[in-house]
DNA sequence: GACAGGTTCTGGAACGGTCCAAAGAGGGGC
DNA sequence: GCCCCTCTTTGGACCGTTCCAGAACCTGTC
């Protein structure tokens, strides 16, 4: 009931062991009847290489581990896909770990990986331990993805260009005639970008004045609440630009609720066209990232550095590109 | 600048690589002071067992896959949640692959885990492939999670009582007064166990000839499609039950599109209680299918197995509660 | 028929752990 | 001082691969 080993195969094909793992290995230095009379052993044994086996040997594991922060915000969705056309074009397969499940039960989350020995880890999203990633990436290559958050030497960040799609944001709140416009902002170096940029162009059009900034926790019901604030003021915005989709939907349901009718009263964008903003029920205006984008160049950065590229971590942005729905319109 | 390995700790301790695995494994066996010194070098070296080594000497690797379908529909979070901790607490770590990811690329999206020599298998959701499923499950134990699917022999099943979710929306919406009910309905066992328990109950409550059951593909432009058809007949239906959360989204906006209030004009239920269902701009009356319960389940079946529970596969029904919120109300 | 040179195949040493049989150390009783 | 017994510690085989050095086998040439 034991798994078949090469050496099952070998004896199976009456060769040596070494000749199976040469014909399994696509070598070319190999008679045509031998590589066949292997082949044929294999499929007839149902034989599967043993990846413990070979990575031990090999000293590689040809697998990169990808350390996500939270499944429940699926924004990372094209990020993977992403990633995996590229790593999985270069014979590379991808290993999921999910930081939050293990947060609780105290340990580093990428000790699964690491003891896994993976050759390459991609970290999506904020980052767990700034500290603990520093001394990883002195062993094997670390691309933080999607996320601007300052990183430990050596390794690269690949993420949108907040400040851009801030700035596509507001532009296209002003294009449509809106002055008193709020954010309804977030933390992290993410939140942090998106709020300074939006100040920036706001003033750039002489309308910093008009600038609502109100801090929240990135989530629905920050949003919600923040907004419910906002909307209670004697002046109150005409357009809401919401950290990302999430909160935007608290800002509809904090909208509705006051009375407002979304976009005719109160124009609403977010950030990051996930899944939800795509929903036909809440079809928000936001901030497509060009995950898939930044997915592939994460993957670009670390066969990269497989291949022997050194120095400092850089960091790549991809341009972001406004998605426009039903959720903005001219100021009233 | 290679890792440290066991015998580099055993050299720096002044003791055999012996004693250091069994320090490692927590023997009592061993005088306290080689105790300390070993775990005082290892801590020095920042030594990290490898657990390729570990599985290969060990004919194990204290690992569960777990097969994804789609990362994109998150129902499956409180299930890998639950999963998670009970594997945990049993020393066992859970690996994650997308089925959708490699599905493309030709393969079957198990292999790499299968490649890893998991110890066992959780597929969540709908199965790639029976066949293949089969032969994995005579080697290593393989569970079912969350959906109810066929299963090949010696493959246990956990998932919600679907005949019971359905039973508790058609009884909510009776309750409420609702006569004329309509039924957006999925596919696979999920969709059928569904649908018919719909049914069933509607003739229960001699409401036959009020059943109306229009067949969807369980996304949310079919949930908006189907609807939009629905509410168009001249015997529109004054409530709608949609197969999952998703389409039930759809329903929400056809109803708004043509100018029917939720829940006054008309009431809609989901299925799974995603958190999209929670979202308070969607506030959907949802059956809730205790994922977690059934993701400790799935982890107690694998457990039973590996203390060597043989035996043919079993079906574990978890009790779906009723998770009422705002789009549903008394008939108009 | 010996030899060179190429192609094809094989044995054995890694890789980094676990585990077992046996060696070594220490203490107590005679 | 010797023997026995228990408690610690150790060397070495093994897990399933890869890879290297070299063996075996061809083919052609002089």
């Amino acid at each position: 009931m034991r798994a078949p080993t090469i050496r099952d195969v070998a004896e199976r094909a009456g060769v040596s062991k070494s000749l199976v793992s040469l014909v399994l290995r696509g070598s070319d230095q190999v008679r045509p009847e031998k590589r066949d009379a292997v082949l044929r052993a294999a499929r007839e044994l149902g034989y599967r290489p043993n990846a413990a086996a070979r990575s031990l040997s090999e000293q590689r594991t040809r697998t990169v581990g990808v350390l996500l922060n939270d499944l429940r915000n699926p924004w990372f969705v094209d990020l993977l896909d992403g990633l995996n056309s590229l790593l999985h074009a270069n014979g590379l397969r991808m290993l999921l770990a999910d930081a939050r499940l293990n947060r609780r039960t105290g340990q580093d989350p990428a000790d699964p990986l690491l003891d896994l020995r993976v050759d390459g880890l991609v970290v999506v999203g904020t980052l767990p331990d700034p500290a603990a990633l520093g001394q990883v990436a002195e062993r094997i290559p670390v691309v933080l993805a999607g996320s601007r958050e300052p990183a430990p030497p050596g390794v690269d960040v690949v993420a949108g260009d907040d400040e851009r799609g801030a700035l596509l944001v507001a532009e296209h709140l002003i294009g449509l005639g809106h002055r008193r416009i709020a954010h309804i902002a977030g933390y992290g170096a993410v939140g942090e970008l998106r709020r300074r940029s939006f100040e920036a162009t706001m003033r750039r059009h002489g309308l910093a004045d008009e600038v609502l900034v109100e801090p929240s926790d990135m989530t629905e019901e920050g949003g919600y609440r923040t907004t419910v604030r906002l909307l209670s003021r004697p002046d109150r915005p005409t357009a809401v630009f919401a950290v990302n989709d999430i909160a935007a939907i608290g800002v509809l349901s904090a909208a509705e609720e006051l009375g407002l009718r979304v976009p005719r009263d109160l124009s609403v964008v977010g950030y990051d066209n996930t899944s939800i903003a795509r929903l036909r029920h809440v079809w928000l205006t936001t901030v497509d990232n060009s995950s898939h984008e930044v997915g592939r160049r994460a993957a670009q950065c670390l066969l990269e550095r497989f291949e022997g590229a050194g120095g400092a971590g850089r960091v790549h942005l991809a341009t972001p590109t406004l998605e426009i729905r039903g959720s903005t319109a001219p100021a009233p």
